[in-house]
DNA sequence: GCCATATACTTGCCTGATCAAGCAATAATC
DNA sequence: GATTATTGCTTGATCAGGCAAGTATATGGC
């Protein structure tokens, strides 16, 4: 019942947190013409381990539907931030990849992002922040 | 430079977990008729301390724009959930309060509500839970 | 009292994202 | 090998919400 309690005002609090953050970082992004969306897509691709990776899988990562994915490249793939390649074992298929002027737009609004990121968490100290960052894992299991 | 590393890592991590939270909750909402925003304003005029409130009021609890709330509300007086209250001594303001079935239905989902969120984060020990907290409202500062 | 500014919305237009349906390619079943 | 199901998109319709501009009222400075 505390639990309870508890566990809805968590929830109540990271619904507001998220939208103020991503409404902040929105602002700081649109300075290099991306959008919170357009850049988590660029980070994800950027980190994948691999240089393309396949757009169902970027759909999970964004937690997007396979259309607002489509939706969300079709303009990426245009400013040249982003290009498609498609799979010769299944024509269905394809995967995406950043483009050179992808990696540096990454870059630069990165650096943003950082400063960003660092000026509304930063003041946490190290151990809080790493819990936080734990328990968000964990959450998303 | 550690600090900076895992500033971005919570908000990223953070950023997803909201999106996941949102399907989530909207998906068990919507049996009551009711959006995760519609119901986000019932939560807030309910739990204001007094009957009216201020659509500004709303508005900023809910990280919305004025122009937003119009729209979110305007549906919700059809709906009978809310009702609007014209302020005498200022003709430019008017608050708003909820009505019986709104109530009703508030109190219905927050059931829900509650369910889900304790689905999604009752696993947590409660000091981490109250910790959470904590932190989430301090960053809302 | 009068003008300028501020407040509290509301409306038009636009963007971003969803869902449902469709289509083409592949895989599974008989 | 033909039929059926599944996968990986794409498209059309729709909806939520933001911003900019407009309107009506209120307040402050002179």
């Amino acid at each position: 019942m505390e639990t309870s309690k508890s566990a809805t005002g968590i929830i109540l609090l990271q619904a507001k947190l998220a939208a103020r953050m991503s409404r902040k970082i929105s602002n700081h992004l649109s300075l290099h013409g991306v959008s919170l969306t357009e850049y988590l897509a660029l980070h994800y691709i950027a980190s994948a381990g691999q240089p393309e990776i396949s757009r169902i899988f970027l759909a999970e990562n964004l937690e997007m539907s396979a259309s607002g994915v489509t939706r969300l490249l079709a303009p990426m793939e245009k400013n040249n931030l982003v290009e498609r390649i498609r799979n010769p074992r299944d024509a269905r298929q394809s995967q995406v990849r950043l483009t050179g002027p992808g990696k540096q737009v990454y870059q630069e609004a990165s650096v943003s992002f950082q400063d960003t990121a660092n000026d509304m968490i930063g003041g946490l100290p190290d151990e809080t922040a790493d819990a936080l960052h734990t328990w968000f894992k964990q959450m998303l299991r």
